[in-house]
DNA sequence: GCTTTAAAAAGTAAGAT
DNA sequence: ATCTTACTTTACAAAGC
């Protein structure tokens, strides 16, 4: 009984030091991001969850750590791009995503793929551009959707030809570059979504 | 309704000689041969015609890859050991070949949105974020599909033709059930 | 888990022209 | 700006780390 007692210590002392180590690095991580403590909650939730499902065996802390905020930021609607979790996190974007399906799979967590319209505010608010761009850019990525014009493509991409195409129509025009920049994606992207877009949609303005 | 057509693409089969292989004495001997232990431990050997690519390795298993139909599949790993044994004449007529995965392409005629479907077909990830298809899990046949917006397909994990065919046309099935695609 | 092979789908990226 | 090459995803076997 001793023994027993002495083990139950030793575990649960790892087990605590492990959880200490895994919100320092949350902690960290969402810092470094921006992200507010609602979505470091939600995202130490979903860790938690992930801890008492065992569900850590055979991958490192970090990259839960990482797929949790992944998660989060996606169910707050605050997303962040798994290159941008990879880059603060010391983890590849190969494996938070393949760590997020695991997690998702497992805790029986469904979240629809995140809508273009998700990045607008963040995008927008880099750019210095108004609410009336935002909500342009919006009406474009509700009508991209109902078009069939958004299925496969990468939401950053279309939330940043959106908001080019916005910012043009609205006089607070914003370069190929500037949005690409700030949305992480390349130019061509952006010239490839708008094209879709403008030749798609009756926009009723030429570029 | 009439049947889904379907294209092979790609057949990976294996093969056991039964008889263990000198590596280091067959690589130098060979033609159009990269062999590099530190990086893998099979011997990689290329066909022409079938346009192929076999994995030799010193146990005497063999996986070839590449080859649009099986017989072009079981051709060329008769090739491949038909020069094998010229250096190394122990080598049995006859052993065993399994088809081990077959990978087709499909086209469903209709345009796809994938995010309803992601919301409707059970068993699917969608993550456009990372690719532009739509994953799909079958448990009969046991295949994988990938969706694509203009309503292409690509099924994978089927072990013959006819299991590729009718996972495609399950598919189609399914999403006309749902409504997601016309009929 | 990784390494190597092959092939398709469609989107995105990077370097060259 | 457009072209080429290449990487993302799926499945699968092989031997070894």
């Amino acid at each position: 009984r001793l023994r027993k007692w002495q083990r139950k210590i030793r575990i649960s002392g790892a087990t605590e030091r492990n959880l200490a180590f895994a919100l320092s690095e949350l902690d960290r991580d969402s810092s470094r991001l921006g992200l507010p403590r609602s979505v470091r909650e939600s995202a130490s939730v979903v860790y938690r969850n992930a801890v008492e499902n065992k569900l850590i065996r055979g991958r490192s802390i970090e990259g839960v750590v990482a797929a949790s905020l992944y998660a989060a930021c996606r169910r707050c609607k605050v997303p962040r791009t798994l290159d941008e979790i990879a880059d603060v996190s010391r983890v590849s974007k190969k494996e938070v995503g393949r760590t997020y399906r695991f997690l998702t799979r497992e805790l029986h967590i469904r979240l629809p793929p995140t809508s273009p319209i998700d990045y607008v505010p963040r995008f927008a608010s880099e750019l210095n551009l108004s609410g009336v761009v935002q909500s342009k850019a919006i009406e474009i990525i509700n009508q991209a959707m109902e078009n069939g014009l958004t299925s496969g493509r990468g939401p950053t991409g279309v939330a940043a030809a959106a908001l080019y195409i916005a910012s043009v129509l609205l006089g607070e025009r914003k370069t190929q570059r500037d949005v690409a920049d700030i949305a992480g994606v390349t130019e061509v992207t952006i010239r490839n979504r708008y094209k879709e877009l403008t030749e798609q949609l009756d926009m009723g303005v030429n570029l | 309704m009439a049947d889904v057509e379907i294209k092979v693409e790609n057949i990976v089969a294996s093969a056991t000689l039964g008889k263990s292989l000198e590596l280091p004495r067959i690589a130098p001997a060979l033609e159009n041969v990269e062999y590099n232990l530190e990086q893998f431990p099979g011997l990689v050997f290329k066909l022409k015609e079938p346009k192929t690519a076999a994995l030799i390795f010193g146990s005497g298993k063999l996986v070839c890859t590449g080859a649009k139909c099986i017989e072009d599949s079981i051709k060329a790993i008769h090739m491949t050991v038909d020069k094998i044994r010229e250096l190394d004449p122990e080598i049995p007529e006859e052993f065993e070949i399994k088809i081990q995965n077959i990978v087709a392409s499909a086209n469903l005629g209709k345009v796809l949105n994938l995010e309803a479907v992601a919301l409707d077909l059970e068993n699917t990830e969608y993550e456009p974020e990372q690719f532009p298809g739509l994953v799909y899990r079958l448990e009969d046949p046991k295949v994988v599909l990938l969706l694509f917006g203009s309503g292409k397909v690509v099924c994978t994990g089927a072990k013959t033709a006819d299991q590729a065919q009718l996972g495609v046309q399950k598919t189609k099935e399914r999403l006309i059930e749902l409504y997601l695609i016309e009929e």
